[in-house]
DNA sequence: GACCTATATTGAAATCTGTCGATACAACCT
DNA sequence: AGGTTGTATCGACAGATTTCAATATAGGTC
């Protein structure tokens, strides 16, 4: 499990702004590693995009040509990298997306604004 | 090699606004993989990072406790997936970002303005 | 309790990945 | 041409990852 407040330190200057101390590379490539793989990708997207924000897992295992345990392995791998959370209702499992993880990424792989244009003004 | 311009088919919706397809999964999945590596994203910083955009590999290599063969394999890479590219001026090899691509996935990874605040203003 | 359904865990097989040493290639310099 | 240096490719090996079938667990119903 990635803990939240240790997975890009304090002020976050990011990927491209500075380098990237071994520490904060590796938490960091375990969140990244969890989205390298289609299946995991298509699982955060249908959680990510669905309407009320939870998805039961009798929703997504169906839309894959794969196993329920395998279904249920990816969607751990996505929890443990804090891309998404699960509440327990009753007989069925719903999955959240933790979009503080998915801003935190794209803070990251955002250009720091004095770099996008490179040319200075004259 | 990552196509450009399939990475993320057209308008570009997202992860978070709609499910992905499958082939959209596939060709993201190869990109994020390859973020998934704690070497490649201290590798993609400090190419990223570097003043003038550009950085020869004889900087790179000694930066790590790797083989000279298993920092250009990751470079490699990070080529293959379309974040970085190179140039040989003589005897050196340097390296640049893409900035397209780490446009495209902050982009990707960014929630639609209507679903940051998911409770209506009343 | 016994039984059923939904999800998670376990254990094993096949494949993939990261790493190295050895070697090839490219460009420069005598 | 021959030698030296920087970078890429090859082949091999250890460890990780993906997947499944089998089983376990949680919760519901009868």
């Amino acid at each position: 499990m990635i803990d939240q407040d240790t997975a890009a330190e304090g002020c976050r200057p990011g990927l491209l702004s500075a380098p990237l101390d071994e520490d904060q590379a590796a938490v960091l490539a375990k969140v990244f590693k969890a989205l390298g793989d289609p299946v995991r990708l298509r699982l955060l997207s249908m959680i990510a995009s669905r309407a009320g924000g939870e998805v039961c897992v009798c929703d997504l295992t169906p839309a894959f040509d794969l196993s329920q345990p395998t279904i249920s392995h990816h969607l751990k791998l996505l929890r443990e990298a804090g891309l998404i959370a699960s509440e327990r209702r009753g007989t069925w499992v719903y999955y959240r997306l933790l979009p503080e993880m998915t801003d935190r990424l794209a803070g990251i792989l955002t250009r720091p604004a004095a770099l996008v244009v490179p040319e200075p003004a004259a």
